[in-house]
DNA sequence: AAAGTGACCGAAATGCTTTTCGGCATGTTA
DNA sequence: TAACATGCCGAAAAGCATTTCGGTCACTTT
């Protein structure tokens, strides 16, 4: 029941329907000069052959396939999924479907995945990069419309959507304030990413908003992990045990934060209230307590992306580079139990 | 430089050629009726104009797409994604794009979906399933082939290839044996998934084979989380205190379990040795010790699912579920330092 | 020299849908 | 009633690559 033994074809409809396949198209596709008795005629044995019109004809006329591509270049990467969620979501619902293609983060790959896309003439292209850094843009070569999520491209002429590390950041400082602590420390992530600088900016401005400073010197860089997370505050807390919040570039490096503090003998969040970053579901809700962190809405930008790509497949492209603000996270880790 | 302003047509390089377009076609695609050279005449035109044959016409002729449809289930789910990977691999490596569907868990959607790419004539379809449960066949009245991955499905006419959580259990209990534990513990997950029962009755076989028996009643099941671990771990520990090697059902149960362990101030792994279950890399790699798992090769999985329905559009299907064994990797939780 | 044999190339059909344009028939107006 | 307008439908072309089949030309054979 699923589908017929031989998929029927528009002449099929038009011999049941007893007109023409001109007629039978413009009655399906519900063009004026057809009588209204005719289009039911039609319709029906549309309905009795339950036809599908092949959109490899269709596409082979308009040019248009009802097609994009999303390229992304590192498909482990958990930043990406979400994103690729968010945009097959969005263009699930209509008619459009998506092209998978994974670059391994090989420039060499990404050429010849970018060129089996453009040969089978997608009408749209999503890059999606594995981190939020920069990246080379495609050039206006491309002759179709193309979306940068995450990594925005380097070419202002372009249209990249990604997260806003600096708000992000700024929240997750505004959070540990609201709670009333004033000793707040950040543990930034690897410096060689730049969302790194940017979450670490932000706090820092909200806390100089508040006529603060960050405990310590405020530039604790290290890597995305638990490790770090657990060095770093070792080594934080040893210099200045008067620390009552504690803002993390991620959540791994949040949960190895909470691991120290807790061999540390501190209470978390009564001693020591601990914000991470990302809101990875997996480690901060089965935190000890569950962890508070910044999620990027990373689904929403993936939407947005198509949302962009579809207006520019339209005809109405946009340009330069959209921030996509995050959102605030509560759980246990920086709700005071007294 | 990518792409040529208007995507030359086979006609463009006829033309340019002196030829025909039936000759260029012919000399192209490598037909016997074409002088050498003639042939080379053609070559270099299709060279000169970078053409590349419209996939959509070529499709309308032949019946074939050179697509395939990958349908998950659930694209959040962690184990889609590394199949997703393999598939992708093994399919981009040749001439056949991947169209990507999540169907959310909702069998409407799926529908949907499935009828989405069957109206794009896709030339195969994967079905990836969330969880390695058998899940409801589409029956035979799909006229493409189907491989299930992960999730089997429960026709044994169809092909599946899911993961062998049996082998992986015994493999995990085996490499405690042969570290010289004896004293054995089994801490299972959700008793819900079939994998739970798997990894279960394959751990308790091989230590039967080595005349033991699991310490506790064997049945500790619980759900996928690190609180079950660290719960289920202090329940046992306090039980039977002369554990000192420990079978997890997931990772993150393992996470817990050593959390615990550490609490109760037994040493990992010369006090009690963990092993996990998923190679989850995040969680096993920055536990302390790193975690020893048992790897699924889920990439693997998802590349010998594309071969197979290669085999199958060419006209050879598979029948029946094929299990892929398991791999142990170990690290520092199994591995003693006295 | 006439008939025959290959080698090689091209016209045309195929696959399916959409669109344009011409044509038929009915109804309307002078 | 003749001329015209309108509404509706169908033939045909376009979009592109592939394949079949018929045809041309050069060369061989008798």
């Amino acid at each position: 029941m699923v589908e017929k033994s031989k998929a029927a074809t528009l002449s099929d409809v038009a011999r049941l329907a007893g007109v023409s396949v001109a007629t039978a198209s413009k009655a399906l596709n519900g063009r004026a000069q057809v009588r209204a008795s005719t289009r039911e005629k039609v319709l029906r044995s549309a309905q009795a052959l339950a036809f599908v019109p092949n959109p490899l004809a269709q596409g082979l006329l308009s040019g248009q396939t009802g097609t994009v591509g999303l390229l992304t270049s590192d498909l482990e990467g958990r930043f990406s999924i979400p994103i690729m969620m968010g945009a097959e979501d969005a263009f699930g619902a209509g008619s459009t479907s998506v092209f998978l293609c994974d670059a391994r983060g090989d420039a060499i790959r990404e050429q010849h995945q970018l060129r089996a896309l453009l040969s089978r003439h997608v009408d749209g292209l999503i890059i999606v990069g594995a981190r939020p850094d920069p990246r080379r843009s495609l050039g206006h070569n491309v002759k179709v419309p193309v979306v940068y999520a995450y990594a925005p491209s380097d070419d202002p002429e372009d249209y990249s959507i990604t997260s806003d590390n600096v708000q992000g950041g700024r929240i997750a400082a505004e959070h540990l304030l609201n709670i009333g602590r004033r000793k707040i420390a950040i543990i930034s992530g690897d410096p060689g990413y730049g969302a790194s600088h940017d979450r670490l900016t932000g706090a820092s401005e909200a806390l100089q908003d508040a006529g603060l400073k960050p405990v310590g010197d405020g530039a604790l860089f290290g890597s995305w992990s638990e490790s770090w997370g657990r060095g770093a505050t070792r080594v934080l807390l040893e210099a200045h045990p008067e620390v009552d919040g504690l803002v993390c570039g991620s959540d791994q490096i949040a949960r190895g934060a909470m691991d120290a503090l807790r061999e540390l003998g501190r209470e978390i969040p009564d001693d020591v209230a601990v914000i991470g970053h990302d809101n990875w579901e997996i480690l901060a809700t089965d935190a000890r307590p569950p962890l508070s962190s910044i999620d990027m809405d990373l689904q929403e930008l993936g939407r947005r992306a198509a949302g962009k790509l579809f207006e520019a497949i339209d005809g109405h492209p946009s340009h330069g580079i959209e921030k996509l603000p995050c959102r605030l996270m509560v759980r246990g880790s920086t709700t005071p139990t007294r």
